[in-house]
Order: structure tokens, then C-alpha cells, then sequence
DNA sequence: CGCCGAAATGGCATCGATAACATCGCAGGG
DNA sequence: CCCTGCGATGTTATCGATGCCATTTCGGCG
């Protein structure tokens, strides 16, 4: 069995890194060497195939063992033809929402045996996208998850979303896609509701940045539910989803009289409205409603506790990566657009108008 | 030219999807074919290397782009050898600092040309770590970023990060693995020293959990402080980070009358406990002064705004990314462990002892 | 005028794993 | 007793790009 040394210089050239004396990292004919099979073997060991003697496996993974063999995925891919990773696009931000729905998205993959990778764009311009999907493409990714609040999809975007199967977040939805979305006119409906059914007689709004599908949309189910109700629509303020800009336009709303409540879209811009109202001597909620959108983890434990939408977005990442898988196996399936529900959360940053406030909770 | 037909019958064997009809991603050999060089021009024109004549170059980038051509990586890694990709570990949730540093470690890996890959792992455990880190080796990733609060290191993970070059980040040292971190024992001093120099005969603590690296340098500074300025040091609470476990430590903290003074471990805990303090009657900042940690982007726009001390997760991410590029370089370089300096912001939730609140800023 | 050397390009082996096919051995039916 | 059939394993070609070496091309200089 030791007939050939290992160091009989085989071929003429060595492609390994300058730096000798570091020890390869085994590969599958290390393996089956050790284990005395062919590689072969040893991949159908590894791959769980069933026919392979339990004796024959069993000298394969103490060998496995022994060597400290690792996989290698490239070598894998390229074989196979398959990657078993799916790609998310996403804005290089901390915006709650995209955190969690990252969290969501990577459990549910894990789950299903694929592994993702993630590609971020610092901005939403097209060329950035682009991309953001190219490195995914040519990392193989068999399929796509673009949470990105696109507007503009460009026709070489969706020539990408052609060739790759492609699942949008809270994005404008292209032919060759499939959507699952939080339906954000419902977020607003909620919200903007609750405050009419306390009575205010004017709702407020704080919008997110226009090129923001999820932030036109809020902006869009709020305008709709005044005037269903017959109500005034007022301007609309816009901030950048920062705290700071929710405290400029809070500076803005705590100076005209007429304003009672106010819809946010999102609950750190809430943050910076209540703040500014607080400091012009604004009561909330007394003097002001303030609705949020989000139910981040600190929307509970302020002063007063926040009243906020809050959406599903682990349960949404979810979702995304069952239909991307679906797709991914059987491409010809229809593109059914999924919706999850957000959910009015009431807590003490509401109140009847002009009414007291209820006991804290 | 046009001498063999492609379709002539080459090998018995065809891989492909079975789903014909469905044209193949175009590889090098197309471009080629179709530029009317060969691969290894494409190859080098591609590659940016500068033996290629303009009128050849352009010709192999019109083919690339007629084609649609995108480069496999798996196939460039496993020929080369080379990934240009580096691992990053982190924990699955959305803390503000996990979230920073991951945009600080992908922006300047970017810059550098390196892709980033995460593995995120649900639980501090150690096999947990060494999934993760098994999962990116497997992905043939150059280096890892270790951003997991490490406080025990088994012996297969050290193995690991003797394989493949390592920067441990907020983590404990491994013999073999870069350090990189923020003075958490200093973030702590300039918090404590600061409520001291208010006046304020003792600091309380609200901790984070003990098997955080970070939490126990925080409480050690805490304390080293007190006792340096001949002060008592006061039991510790200790929390898990959400904002409702500092609610929970808030409320204890509240009933205790010594009480004026107290240091929390992390922002989103101390917006708990004021919360809590709140609900007891007991006033932010004119009975009790309350410090954080982080500086996130909510800590300027709650009342009171939150003196905090901010850490430089960007920065540091950056840093890390070049000690592991160095490293990967030049791998017998010298580990040089490296800090980088928090600041204290102070805002409104500190005023001197029993003293009135400075005005707002 | 011819030869040299650098520039430009092509050929071939190779990375590590897998698909497809070939082979071998053994059990059971005709 | 031979042959079919299936289970277990080995063999070979291949995925797509790159490293190394060979080859061609060409400008310049003795």
C-alpha cells in the first residue's frame, strides 16, 4: 500500500502557493487514498448516497476525520453545476427593517440546506444594482432575493431577473419576477384609522423618501383612508427615515396649530417628531397623536411607549425564500405575488383628541 | 473559419439542465470563438493584464459584451487558487454594533476588491462558531473575520484560525489570530469618571450578559474606576441587551434611594431603564443620571437625549479588514493587536448630583 | 541583411469534485 | 449450472478559467 511515495515528484509544475512547507488542504484523492477507495466513493459517502456499504463509509469518514478534509465548494460548483446558494441584494444600511429581514431570509435558507450571499449596493441608483446582481451572478447563485425599494427597474435588470430566478421584497415587481411584500397601504390604512377613530379630524403624515416604494405606498393608503372618510388631506412632510429628519419636520408639525396626530412612516423618524413636539411644548399624546411604523425594540420603552404598525419581516424573509426555492425548481411554476400582514400595535403615544390619555401600560 | 459546426456530435455526454431549449451561460471559450482568439487572450484581457494589443482587447470586449459573458467564479477560484473573498462571523441579530461593523468590514473589503461572505451563527456556542467557520472555510474564503464575543476558544476552532488567517474583533485572542477591538475597559472608564466628576458618590452597573467579552471588559473598567476614585463599588445588575431587560433592572434600580448615578452597558438597555425610572417617579437626570453605550441613532432624539459613550464600528470594521489583508499577504507578519478609542458624548441624561438638568441642548 | 529579444498570443495541463458509464461480485430463477 | 439483475465500486470525461511554456510576430540594431 506504501508502494509510491507521496513526494515522488509527479508532474513537472506546482501551482501552490510561493510559500512552502504550509500543508495543502486535503483534497477528495487524499481521502480515498487514506480510506483505500476511489474518490468517487468518498463523494458518494459524503453526498449521502445510499449505496455504499456501512464498513466502506465508516473508513471513509474516519478518514474524513483524520485528515481534517473540508469541501471544497468551488471545485463542487463547478462539477455539479449547482450552488445551493441564493443571493440577497440589499441596501448597505441598518435600517431595521432590512436587518431583520436579512435574519429572516438566512434562517429559512439555512433551513433548506442553501447558503446565502449577500451582495449591497450603498446606493439605489440602477448602476449599483446592476452590480450588486452581477457579483451574485458570477458567484452562481441559483436564484435572487432583491429587497431593494426599486422604482426604476432597468431593462438590463431585468434581463438579469430573465436569466436568474429572482424573488422581490417590497419592490417594484418586473415580468420574469416573483413579489412577496408587506402590504404597506394596509400599514397605513391601520394607522391612519386608529387615529380617525379617536376622533381626530386630520391625520398627519411624515413620509419616507418618495423613491421609496414601501414609503409611497404608506403615503398612498393614508391619503386613501382620509379621503374615504371624507376627511382634509394635509400636506405631506418628508423626511429620509433618519431620526433627525423626523425631528425637523416634528419642529415643523408642533408649530401648526391644527395638528393632533400625525402618522410616521417609520418609528425612528416617530422618535425625532416626538422629540421636536416635546420640545415646543407639545404634549403626546395629549396634545398630539403619534403613529410609527415598524415596532422596533424600542418603540416600547420610551416616553411615552409607541404607538406602531409592526411588520412581519422574519416571517417575510420566509416566505421569500420558499417561493424563491419553488421557482428555483420548477421554473415554469406561475409568479403568484404573495402579501403578508402588518399589525396596529396601540400603545401610549395615542389618545382620543383632546382627551386625556389612557393609564399608561 | 466556419470549418466545424458546433453541433457536430462532440462527446457522448451532454451535463446541462435537462430543460433544453434554455441557451448555456456563455463561458470563455464562446467569447473567444466568437472574438476569434483564444481563451487564454480573453483570460488575459479580462484580467487586466498589459500584454494585450488595444485592437485585440476591444475586440474580446465587444465579443464579452455581445455574449453577455459574466466570469465564474468558482471555476477562476478553483483554477487559481484564489478567492479574493474573506469570511466574516457574526451573530444573527441586529445589534447596532454587529450591524455597523458588518458595513464597516464590507465597505473596506470592497475598496480592497475583496468580496465578503457571512456566516451568521444563532448561539454563542462553540459548535455553533465552528459551523460557521467550517461553512466559510468550505467557501475557500482567504481570511475570516472573527466578530463573535468569544470567551472560550476550543481547541478546533484555534485549529481553524491556524488554517486560514484570522482577525478576531471584540473576541478574545487565539495565539494563532489578529486582534482588533474597541477599549471597551476605556468606553467604561470615560462613562464611570464621568459621573464621578458630577458628583456622584457611587455608579451603579447594569451589565451586559457575562459571556460577552465586551460586557466583562465594561464591567471591569466600571469598576477599576470606582475603586481608583476610592469609591464603593455597588453589586452589578446584569441584563441580556434588549431594552426590556434594562426595564426589568430600571425598575430595581429605581426603588433603591442611594441611587443617582448609573452606567448601562448598552444604549437600548438604557433606554429601558429610564423608562422604568420614569414610570417610578424618579427623574432623568435630576435624581438619577444615566449613561449608555453605542451612540445609536435614537440615543440624540429620546428625552432626555442619552449621554452615551460611541464606539467607531465603521472605523473599526476598516481596520480589521486591513490588519486581515495584511495578514493574508504576508502571512509571517507579527500579530499587532489593535484598538481603537471610543468617545463619550455627553447629552442630557447626566447632571450633577441632586443638581438641576443643564438646559437642553 | 539577418538576428535578437520583447511583445503578443496560443496550447496544454491542471485545480477538485461529480455525472455518466464501466466493471465486478454475488444472489436467485430457469 | 448458466444467465440475468442489482448492489457496490472504479474509471473517465468534464465543468470554466488560469498558470506555465511554446510559439509567433515584429521592431530595432549591429
Amino acid at each position: 500500500m506504501s508502494s509510491e511515495t507521496p513526494e515522488a515528484g509527479k508532474g513537472p509544475v506546482r501551482k501552490r502557493t510561493a510559500g512552502d512547507g504550509v500543508a495543502r488542504q486535503p483534497g477528495m484523492t487524499d481521502v480515498a487514498r487514506l480510506a483505500g477507495v476511489s474518490a468517487q466513493t468518498v463523494s458518494r459517502t459524503l453526498a449521502g448516497h445510499p449505496n455504499v456499504q456501512p464498513k466502506t463509509r465508516a473508513k471513509v469518514l474516519a478518514a474524513v476525520e483524520q485528515l481534517g478534509y473540508r469541501k471544497n465548494n468551488a471545485a463542487r460548483m463547478l462539477s455539479s453545476g449547482r450552488s445551493r446558494t441564493i443571493g440577497v441584494v440589499t441596501l448597505q444600511t441598518n435600517f431595521y427593517s432590512r436587518t431583520n429581514l436579512t435574519f429572516g431570509i438566512e434562517t429559512a435558507a439555512r433551513e433548506a440546506g442553501y447558503a446565502v450571499s449577500t451582495a449591497t449596493t450603498a446606493s439605489l441608483d440602477t448602476a449599483a444594482i446592476e452590480q450588486a446582481m452581477s457579483r451574485l451572478a458570477e458567484q452562481g447563485v441559483e436564484g435572487v432575493v432583491l429587497s431593494v425599494p426599486l422604482v426604476h427597474v432597468s431593462p438590463r435588470i431585468e434581463q438579469l431577473t430573465r436569466s436568474v430566478p429572482t424573488v422581490t421584497v417590497d419592490g417594484s415587481r418586473t415580468p420574469a419576477t416573483e413579489v412577496v411584500a408587506v402590504d404597506q397601504t394596509l400599514a397605513a390604512r391601520l394607522a391612519t384609522r386608529h387615529l380617525i377613530e379617536l376622533g381626530h379630524e386630520s391625520v398627519w403624515h411624515v413620509a419616507g423618501p418618495k423613491e421609496w416604494l414601501d414609503a409611497a405606498s404608506r403615503c398612498a393608503g393614508w391619503r386613501d383612508t382620509l379621503q374615504a372618510a371624507g376627511l382634509d388631506v394635509p400636506p405631506v412632510l418628508e423626511g429620509d427615515w433618519t431620526p433627525a429628519s423626523g425631528y425637523r419636520n416634528g419642529l415643523i408639525l408642533g408649530k401648526i396649530p391644527d395638528v393632533t396626530a400625525v402618522f410616521v412612516a417609520s418609528d425612528e423618524m416617530a422618535f425625532g417628531v416626538i422629540r421636536a413636539l416635546h420640545e415646543l411644548g407639545r404634549r403626546v399624546p395629549e396634545d398630539i397623536s403619534v403613529v410609527g411604523v415598524d415596532d422596533i425594540a424600542l418603540a416600547e420603552y420610551c416616553s411615552p411607549s409607541l404607538t406602531t404598525v409592526a411588520q412581519p419581516f422574519t416571517e417575510m424573509g420566509a416566505l421569500a425564500v420558499a417561493h424563491l426555492l419553488r421557482h428555483i425548481e420548477d421554473p415554469d411554476a406561475a409568479h403568484e405575488p404573495a402579501c403578508v400582514e402588518p399589525a396596529l400595535i396601540v400603545r401610549a403615544s395615542t389618545a382620543p383628541v383632546g382627551g386625556r390619555a389612557r393609564p399608561r401600560p
